[in-house]
DNA sequence: TATGAATGAGGGTTCATTCAT
DNA sequence: CATGAATGAACCCTCATTCAT
């Protein structure tokens, strides 16, 4: 009983409502200018609605931050794959999942905020060890692994490399996000030409 | 408040403690976390009195912000200045004023992060365009100039190259300051690293 | 609704879980501490269904209330026939009844608190007047009478006496409800203690 | 300065307002009906203010059991002083006292209720450890100790006998409290009786 | 029968700010 | 110059309860 009265209430429209509103609210506003009562006007519920669909502010948070999570580490897989599945060589899967990173970040804002400015004790913990930020990584460590193998880049501490490339990912995309650029063709010469420029610096 | 002097008043010893109450305070807690009977209690004075000397909450954060950005680009001058007399080559002072960077970063979070993370409007709007942020930018322009002009890099546009060196100097000093990393000395190892990286994808 | 009858809603199962629920969350966290949603939670049923069993909050308590005046009426007068079956006389009865008093309190707070705490109009004016709190106080009325006339007490205004025997008791209950004595031998040795001293004092 | 503040503080007006209205509310309705925003209005103004003057609403409490504690306190000193200055014996010393305890009980039912019911936590901690409610309980076991000594009544654990002494009291007390027992002449019949009935099962 | 949906009222508390002194 | 007094608005959240199904 308990399950049915679950999956029922997880797929219900207001929550879905709830979600959206919250997730484009937490965007413009931040975490802690949004409201419970904000989130209820936008809906055009009473705020005590929202607490037959979430126990309580954080919860809304965590659930877009795993779904957020679950969407960035799926676009990074699929792409990942996709490049593979075309023959590329580990060097330019590598470049084709950072690009990916970035555009993702750029076109989800929502999500790509909330993955990295919650300062939610649990969020940040659970989303730090447990929801998979790092799984993201590991695709990282990986591909750059491989690259060692073949050849195309140079031997190194994977971990340490794998941080200085996501370093410069989030860098490109806190950058992206954050301020407006002039056009959205240098945006894209941005990408690319970092990217570049920062593989063509482990390469051999 | 009529009959005092301007400089009198910014120059006022209180003022001071209020400032570097709330650098502190908004370091550790976060701007929204941050409210002005807590700045009071910290300074052990009456809320009431901040106002005397400042419009509103925000005037504090916007006094910050320049004062942060006035400290942070006088560093970075500095050690180029210091980089050049010691007749290091342009990719080198290059090199160094990266480096400043991440390391008045991460050594200022309190800093960086109103440099970074204001969503105050007004703030925002004047720091950007106004207040100088870009001066930094500058700086980094004229020294990529300098590096293309004496043949360690690559020709290019620099503007371009610019703003790809800041993503990635945005990017480290970022995550170094809100994730955790195992140790000291990993960290100077992913700043050193980084950064040779990226400008050895730029070198000649 | 309608067509239930009437005893078959009161011997319902469900009712039963919900008082039981009630019953235990009362004794630990205090009528106004206690939610109906809470009370929901325990017997895993929505808030609503209580509603069917139970016009209010307050019914809740007043159905523990008669359900616990009735038992502690029930205990006493067993006692009582107990006593008076093994052929003890006037006096000791009154002692084993006095006894069996703070027992079934201590052994039962949760009705005990709520048959002496409760604030609630209504039901403060049922129990005392209606639901006949004060049967236990015409068993012993009785006997006292009946200790009065064996001469295993002093001749004495039986109702004045009563209540002063149910000071004693209440008092000790409450106190030993309330407050953490150190062990449970010093306990039984107090309340032995106690209503001996006190049926000492109005023996001849 | 932070002196000065605080003493005007503590003697405002205000502040005695605040604890004139949650002491009768807090009589009337018991702790958890009594809301911040009740006792606002009751003195007409903002519930904020009243956070002027403490810290929430515990601390209210905490005041009001303290003040009552040591109103309670002095009570009974003073009428056993009276009382030793009057040459009474030791028994009736002890007598004079637990007359007075049952009388401040019932003459300031708000104090004695808070003193008592106090639920919470830091509240009940602190009265019944540190604030003094024991010292009551010194009083009355160094008068046991005396009575014991001047052969009035017979020797025992005083520990023990005074425990008893209490519950009697507190039985007393409460019960005068909470239920209306036809008039006054009769209380007072009521407690003499009953201390005294109780005194002379420990006398010799 | 039992429930999911929904809410208005109210809970304690914190906030930035004003104003008279 | 500095403050004490005061507040309205807002915060997150829980409550008992109703109603349609």
């Amino acid at each position: 009983m308990k399950h049915i009265k679950r999956r029922e209430r997880e797929s219900s429209e207001i929550r879905r409502k709830i979600i959206e509103a919250a997730r484009s609210l937490f965007l413009n506003q931040g975490y802690a200018e949004v409201s419970m009562r904000k989130i209820a006007d936008q809906i055009e519920y009473s705020p005590t609605t929202i607490y037959h669909y979430f126990a309580n502010k954080e919860a809304i948070v965590r659930e877009l931050l795993i779904e957020g999570n679950s969407m960035f580490l799926q676009t990074l897989q699929q792409r990942a794959e996709e490049a593979q599945a075309a023959g590329l060589n580990a060097l330019d899967v590598l470049k084709t999942v950072s690009d990916a990173y970035v555009r993702f970040g750029t076109a989800n804002p929502e999500y790509y905020n909330i993955l990295f400015i919650s300062n939610l004790e649990s969020v940040s913990l659970i989303s730090l060890i447990d929801s998979g930020r790092f799984k993201g990584f590991e695709l990282l460590e990986s591909g750059l692994k491989a690259a060692m193998n073949d050849g195309s880049i140079t031997q190194g501490d994977e971990r340490l490399i794998a941080t200085s490339v996501w370093s410069m990912l989030h860098g490109l995309t806190s950058l992206l996000l954050n301020f407006d650029f002039p056009t959205a063709k240098s945006n894209d010469e941005l990408i690319s030409f970092t990217i570049d420029t920062f593989f063509r610096g482990v390469s051999r």
